[in-house]
RNA sequence: GCGCCUCUAGCUCAACUGGUUAGAGCAACGGACUCUUAAUCCGUUGGUUCCGGGUUCGAGUCCCGGGGGGCGUACCA
């Protein structure tokens, strides 16, 4: 007998099965039946099949004769027939098989299937005495052998370590992990489309950057050999998206995967997928209404709602969503009157009031920031857009146009947590070039998150960028939202986690 | 990073204040059964109690160290 070569993972009992497995598998050999064939015909999936014949009375037989291929992963014994549960895609199909239908030999050879194995069958359509929709199975053949034994057929996978670790079983064994990435797909699917719909052109670029910038945020540092040169990992794909602005694309977007090397939580995930779009001649009005649009309609066409709820909270996506500046929601939620002009003095003193620590070196605008987080930010339950940040926040926003010390931008706030980042970007290369060195002043006074001039950036915004709106939206914590999860590792298939021990 | 919690059979879970040989359901194996739905019924096998130390006559249980995971918190989206 074979020994297992990749028992990974595997102890006591479970080995015995494992060999137990491949003993079939030799003796399926010795037998001249190979138990990994290279195809199948299907001419129906358990979906069709319910589409198609849902509405047959209980006791029909059809002449309907019918291919399925799937996953057994239940198996109930009659003696002489056998039910059995084929699982399809995310649809199941019962099997229904006789002895003295198929014959002595098949129907023993059913008997050493094994739960989890893949088969394909023949077989006519009907349905059972009490209305169950059945292929009645004149043929089967293994079209893949499992050496591993399922997951509990009733309770499932609950480990949470091995959910994510072996996010195929948590597939196979849990419905709802299922339909929470078939939600997420969905919902990436609406994005995309009802952007190609509106003329955008969806683009890739750049994941090494010699220049990490585009978000404030700690990158990945990898090296290239040939080059011998560090290289960044992207926290943002926005410098590259905006010149591709320059260069007379008026509308793209980009799904990018980004890698920011932060701490992980419920929240965080060091790589996650952003959709940034960015589209000349508009301002960040305009993005607004794009963004409600596109949350609705992401949201009814993944879930078939724009209600959800969320952590015990009634959440309604139906636009338009307010509306209100980050000056009136602090008035409203803290009481308390601040502007990036006010004294820094009382700014700090109205930080105090609130608890919330300060450092010497930031300005009004920074804290008013810091008191509209503490204090409001939370609180926005309902889809809020909080317009106009201080311009001391904004290094890549441009100056608002009734108001020099804030610039035009909103934050989608959802349930209290960000959802999108927008503005009206900054295209002034003077401008850009002043907020760049801030910004590398920051950094080499040892802030590790801020970021360095991008030279070339700043020569393309030399040649002209038009007026422009962008937007960023977090696509794992929309989905999040869309399926009422509140850990961000149930919407990412494989969340980072650290290397399994042995 | 820090704090709290957690880890028992392949899976889901038991095991009073430390006390015989660590149990049950599912899965697996053997048997019965031609309309089941987590099929049922009878029987059997399956354990490095995460790892390493320690205390004790005796440790799954208590202590120390290590590892994995969860939640909270910090940084952040």
């Amino acid at each position: 007998m074979n020994e297992p070569t990749t028992a990974l993972g595997l102890e006591g009992g479970a080995v015995d099965e494992f060999r137990k497995r491949l003993a079939k598998l030799d003796a399926m050999r010795e037998a001249g039946v190979e138990p990994y064939p290279v195809r199948f015909d299907r001419t129906a999936t358990a979906g069709e099949l319910h589409e198609r014949f849902d509405a047959l009375e209980p006791g029909s037989e059809t002449d309907e004769v019918v291919r399925v291929a799937g996953r057994m992963l239940l198996r109930r014994d009659q003696g002489k027939l056998v039910f059995a549960t084929l699982r399809d895609g995310g649809d199941s199909i019962q099997l229904f098989v006789s002895r003295s239908v198929v014959g002595d030999a098949l129907f023993e050879a059913f008997g050493e299937l094994d739960l989890g194995d893949w088969i394909g069958v023949e077989g006519t359509v009907m349905t059972t005495r009490k209305g169950e929709l059945s292929v009645r199975v004149s043929s089967f053949q293994l079209l893949s052998k499992a050496l591993r034994p399922m997951p509990d057929k009733w309770h499932g996978l609950t480990d949470v370590d091995v959910r994510y670790r072996q996010r195929y079983v948590d597939l196979i064994a849990n419905d709802d992990a299922r339909r929470v990435f078939t939600v997420r797909f969905d919902a990436i699917s609406a994005l995309r489309e009802c952007l190609l719909a509106k003329g955008f052109v969806e683009v890739e670029t750049p994941v090494l950057h010699a220049v990490a910038g585009g978000a404030t945020a700690k990158p990945f540092v990898t090296y290239h050999h040939a080059l011998d040169t560090d290289l960044f990992l992207r926290v943002a794909p926005e410098l590259y998206l905006k010149r591709l602005i320059v260069g007379g694309f008026d509308k793209v977007f980009e799904i990018a995967r980004v890698f920011r090397n932060e701490g992980l939580s419920t929240r965080h995930n060091p790589e996650f997928t952003m959709l940034e779009l960015y589209a000349a001649l508009v301002d960040y009005n305009d993005i607004a209404r794009l963004t409600e649009e596109m949350i609705a309609d992401a949201a009814q066409r993944s879930i078939g709602t724009t209600r959800v709820e969320w952590d015990g909270h009634d959440i309604d996506l139906t636009p338009p969503f307010r509306r209100a500046t980050m000056i009136d929601l602090i008035r409203e939620h803290a009481h308390v009157e601040m502007h990036p002009s006010m004294p820094v003095a009382d700014a700090r003193a109205i930080c105090d009031s609130f608890g919330v620590p300060w450092q010497a070196d930031w300005g009004s605008g920074k804290l008013m920031l810091e008191v509209y987080e503490k204090t409001t930010e939370h609180a926005l339950v309902a889809p809020t857009f909080v317009m106009d940040y201080p311009r001391e926040v904004s290094p890549l926003a441009r100056v608002h146009r009734d108001d020099p010390m804030l610039t035009e931008r909103f934050e989608l706030i959802v349930a209290g947590r960000e959802l999108a980042n927008a503005f009206s970007e900054l295209n002034d290369p003077v401008d850009q070039r002043r907020r760049f060195e801030a910004q590398a002043r920051l950094k080499a006074l040892g802030d590790d998150e801020a970021q360095g001039v991008d030279d070339d950036y700043l020569r393309a915004l030399e040649f002209g960028m038009p007026p422009c709106g962008g937007l960023g939206i977090g696509i794992d914590r929309l989905v999040m939202l869309l399926a009422g999860v509140t850990s961000i590792r149930e919407v990412i298939l494989f969340p980072h986690l650290r290397p399994e021990v042995q």
